[in-house]
DNA sequence: CTAAATGCAAACAGTTTGCAGCTGC
DNA sequence: GCAGCTGCAAACTGTTTGCATTTAG
């Protein structure tokens, strides 16, 4: 609730540096992305974001977003994770979600995105171990959503109603 | 190197026990899947199941693969791991490996189960701080393969390729 | 003998790609 | 003006499903 900006900011920065030092160009489709993608710390799919990126320009076609969402995780300001069901689910790579933990919700199917998950160095060093280099950890749980079980809906369930 | 086949015996009976309680039969395709599956505890997806089982059978085609999976994935001998890339991956339900986590590897794209890998409690009750209840926990460790790296194969990486 | 299991092929969903036209620099 | 971005439609991949045939009990 306070320096959401600021973060996401320099996220969109990092972004067009990205395009840039490939000398690549920042496109119209490209900041629209951008846009609507930092202006939240949402997790969201192929989709979704194709949802709110035509509600800025009808026209954008899910290829392109496919396209330039490959770039963004090569931008590392985003990163995937294998969520929900068959989707493919991002996030935005931001500080208060330290990489890659996630609670998944069974009922809403909604990712959420898990704040210092204080990841123990045990299990890198398992993985050292066993001959491997840890390159990313992350932690999924899954879980029932107790506002759906108790009231038939959650704000979660909503959101995902809204699209479309 | 121990309790091999004991653990996986059982774990065979009580796929066929699943089968029998919902009235269903244990057939050839059946045994031979069961038999694959758990004489290692290897994870593997449909391709790869499909490669094995059809060593012992050349006619089993891969929709009864993936029919029986998911029996099996309900029966609780088996789970699934959000694996490497876009495919399936399947893990036997042993003790050895708790439920679910795992190391992929980010060169030959195996997935290792960790064993007892300490997950704490303490994001289960931060899921629960949230309004979740958890269900399951799952540790993903994303890494390099050393072996690979140093010599350029790896057991895993020629396992890999056996296939087919 | 009958319900259930199977193989095949076709259907599906999500993602990727080839190509002709459009656009930013 | 030209490289590169885009939209479209078609291709692709992993998985699921419908249906006619076979099989287990």
């Amino acid at each position: 609730m306070s320096a959401t900006s600021d973060t996401n900011d320099s996220l969109k920065e990092q972004a067009f540096d990205y395009w840039r030092s490939k000398g690549r160009g920042i496109t119209a489709v490209r900041k629209i992305m951008c846009d609507v993608i930092f202006e939240t710390n949402e997790t969201f799919n192929a989709d979704q974001l194709l949802a709110r990126v035509r509600a800025v320009d009808k026209a954008v076609s899910l290829s392109t977003v496919y396209r330039n969402l490959h770039d963004l995780v090569e931008a590392e300001v985003l990163y995937e994770l294998e969520g929900a069901d068959d989707k493919r689910v991002f996030a935005v790579a931001s500080s208060d979600n330290n990489g890659s933990s996630h609670i998944v919700c069974r009922d809403c199917k909604q990712v959420i995105p898990i704040e210092n998950p204080c990841l123990s160095i045990r299990e890198s060093a398992l993985a050292r171990q066993k001959g491997f280099s840890p390159k990313r950890i992350s932690l999924r749980l899954e879980a029932s959503c107790d506002e759906l079980g108790a009231t038939g809906h959650c704000k979660n369930h909503e959101a995902k109603d809204k699209v479309e």
